[in-house]
RNA sequence: GGGCCCGUAGCUCAAGCGGAUAGAGCAUCGGAUUUCUAAUCCGAGGGUUGCAGGUUCGACUCCUGCCGGGCCUACCA
């Protein structure tokens, strides 16, 4: 609703300017007043037209404010300060509409939308860093869905790289198995050795631990990295023992990490394996495009001799020189093969795809499976069904010959990659290659959605028993390091969590059953984590501490949830239902009654925070624009933040006035909603009881 | 060396495209009529936004140069 007004003042402003001075102003700047009595949007303006007209900004703005017409829903215009126009809606109707759940439906852009997270290598438990990339990545899905976009969710699973090899390395050569083998025994021993851990809980743990031991026996003798090569070309060409085992340890190891992500609501559409991108030959197929194209060299000379090298994003020079003029479409130079004329590539510049023994790196396979993304590759993966979810819905997972009907997946129109930000020079080469192919349009539908790391604190690692040099304690992070095993595991921080959240829970609602107890502790950890992951902007790397983690107070997940609950207990106290209270709260309230209780010094409080229930779609709009989530937890922290000052402030069921009483039910009924919604929107449910 | 990112209160972070007095949480200190449960609320202290220039009506925000830190820069993935 505050978006839909915006957009009408805009519109307005924009056409009277074109008739008043013959201006054309495509971006008219919206901003919000500093003081919730000045109004519900600032125009600044005047200050931009002042030196086009040569006049006194103050003087601009009393011109606009007197001959813009009435707009409908807003009330008027004001100029403040040296030039500010302040403008005021009509707060009862602007109420009211609210109360009605009006919200004049956005326009959604065609097509399908793809959004790829977590994408962790299947060897190990999945850590913190792990949750970040899950849990930003959820949250994108889900208020893209918010907005009425069609998701599918991707899930990709490098399970034939040098993590898993690794693994199996550890399995054959880390693991006492304190007994001897015929060589033909050996492997059908192991992998049932294998088999009885898969069965027992946390199979991923057990590999944590084993990829940690196997790291370090590479460090003790370089000789040792000749069984990753060895183990790594057997996984690669398949149809062999090792090969089997690989498979059995990363399906393993994937079921505990959807498993994991399964805690946290979190749930994927379709898991694409590199397997399948190599069985299927998706390279051979992308391979002969990229080379008619251009965009491959053949080196003949240098250190990349043999290889197929493609131009490092970002190091590209300035084709377009002397074109600063803006055409609209800076990107077209880059459409035409020829800009990719085999002009020879400074050897630092170079990007090997192919190595010289004629085997494809992982952004050449990137490249192949980006192509199938948007349906540019001309193959298809098979597809099982491999995950079913407590609430029915199938996981898919992709396989050399598949069903019959599956859903289809693939060939979409916008693309979304949650990698972190240490991945942006491959994922910008990936993207370049589209470009050198032709399909521009592709690549500027192909965001990298990047964010940093999680790391811990010095304190958190001394906690975890790590040994810091004085280098180290004086850092404001460390980095979590897979290959020493050093970090925390997702499963063990949400069980802290629960533990955490369950003492609180305990203390409080001793006469709730232990399922139930069980249940809201669960909640409150869930909400507590996804909330902490979302807070920071992505660009920030997140230094973790459990301290800060574990808190349930303040600028957290619990803090908004609590802000629920409250508002539900005012009902349950006063014997209403809150959600039939407000699908009824338009004809509870009078409009004379909102413009009433809307205006004076209680009114400007109680406003504010029904301005701020207006914005959820706004704020929504805003996070998908920028791809950037925290917009949302910090919108969601200042609602319960004004709700429960005016919870304070205002006692409800106390109130005799009955026409007042019936508004501020409105009030907290209305703020309930918007709260579970955004709240939603995160992947956030409300406890019953907290 | 090159590319990307960061530097804001004691700590952790915000600040819509350049806008009005740079805001929160935590921590510290002091309070909240025995009320819809205090996982809450109110108040206080705390800032030369790393430094120096520039652009302009106006800069945490844009430009340049420094200082400090991180990541990437493998025929690894």
């Amino acid at each position: 609703m505050y978006r839909h007004l915006e957009r009408r003042l805009v519109e307005h402003l924009r056409g009277f300017l074109h008739r008043t001075y013959g201006l054309g102003i495509a971006n008219i700047v919206v901003e919000q007043p500093p003081r919730i009595e000045f109004g519900e949007y600032a125009l600044p303006i005047a200050f931009e037209l002042a030196r086009k007209l040569r006049k006194a900004p103050r003087k601009i703005a009393e011109e606009i404010v007197a001959g813009v017409a009435a707009i409908p829903g807003f009330e008027k215009l004001e100029v403040a300060g040296g030039g500010y126009i302040n403008v005021r809606v009509s707060r009862a109707e602007l109420a009211k509409a609210i109360a009605t759940d009006q919200s004049p439906a956005a326009e959604v852009p065609p097509g399908k939308v793809l959004v790829e997270h977590s994408s962790i290598n299947p060897n190990k438990a999945a850590h913190i860093g792990h949750l970040r990339n899950a849990i930003l990545g959820d949250t994108f899905v889900r208020l893209l869905r918010f907005a009425g976009t069609e998701v599918d969710v991707q899930n990709y699973i490098d399970n034939t790289g040098v993590q898993v090899a690794d693994v199996v390395v550890g399995f054959l050569r880390c693991v006492n198995y304190k007994r001897s083998f015929a060589s033909a025994e050996k492997l059908p021993y192991i992998k049932s050795f294998i088999e009885q851990h898969i069965a027992q809980p946390r199979f991923d743990y057990y590999c944590w631990d084993l990829y940690a031991r196997v790291s370090q026996w590479y460090e003790e003798d370089k000789a040792n990295l000749q069984a990753r090569a060895a183990t790594l070309h057997s996984i690669e060409e398949g149809n062999n023992e090792t090969a089997a085992i690989a498979d059995l340890i990363s399906v393993a190891v994937l079921n505990r990490h959807l498993e994991t992500m399964d805690r946290l609501d979190i749930e994927y559409d379709f898991l694409p394996r590199e397997s399948e991108i190599l069985h299927l030959h998706f390279w051979d197929a992308a391979f002969s495009k990229l080379k008619e194209a251009g965009v491959l060299n053949y080196e003949t000379e240098g250190k990349n001799k043999g290889c197929w090298v493609m131009r490092r994003a970002g190091t590209a020079k300035p084709l377009t020189t002397g074109d600063t003029e803006d055409t609209g479409s800076a990107e077209e130079g880059y459409d035409d093969p020829v800009s990719f004329s085999p002009e020879r590539i400074s050897e630092e510049d170079q990007k090997v795809i192919v190595r010289s023994n004629g085997t494809v790196g992982y952004v050449g396979k990137d490249i192949a499976y980006h192509m199938w993304k948007f349906g540019l590759l001309g193959r298809d993966f098979g597809y099982r069904k491999f995950y079913r979810y407590p609430n029915a819905h199938d996981c898919w997972i992709s396989t050399t010959d598949g069903e019959k009907d599956h859903p289809h997946f693939g060939d979409v129109a916008e693309i979304y990659n949650v990698i972190d930000a240490r991945q942006s020079e491959a994922q910008n080469t990936v993207i370049e290659a589209l470009r050198g192919l032709g399909h521009g349009e592709a690549a500027d539908r192909y965001t990298h959605f990047s964010y940093e790391m999680v790391a811990l604190t010095p304190r958190c690692a001394a906690e975890l028993g790590y040994n810091l040099s004085e280098e180290d304690k004086a850092r404001s992070w460390i980095e979590v390091s897979g290959r020493k095993g050093f970090g925390v595991k997702a499963d063990d921080l949400l069980d802290a969590l629960i533990t955490s959240a369950r003492k609180e829970v305990d203390a409080r609602h001793p006469e709730l059953s232990e399922p139930e107890r069980a249940g809201i502790a669960t909640q409150i950890a869930i909400g507590a984590l996804r909330y902490f992951m979302l807070k920071f902007t992505k660009p920030s790397v997140i230094a973790f501490d459990f301290k800060d983690a574990l808190s349930f107070e303040g600028d957290t997940g619990p803090y908004a949830q609590y802000a629920v609950v409250r508002a539900s207990n005012i009902f349950r106290k006063g014997g209403f239902d809150p959600d039939a209270f407000c699908r009824d709260a338009a004809r509870q309230v009078s409009t004379e009654d909102f413009a009433k209780y809307l205006t004076g010094e209680s009114g400007h409080d109680i406003w504010e925070l029904w301005l701020a229930a207006a914005k959820t779609s706004y704020i929504v709009s805003q996070s998908i624009a920028t791809t950037e989530p925290a917009y949302l937890a910090k919108h969601t922290f200042q609602l319960a933040q004004l709700f429960n000052t005016f919870y304070h402030r205002y006692p409800i069921l106390s109130e005799a006035d009955e026409g007042r009483k019936k508004f501020l039910l409105a009030t907290a009924a209305v703020v309930r909603r918007e709260l579970i919604r955004v709240l939603a929107a995160m992947g956030i449910s409300v406890p019953p009881v907290m």
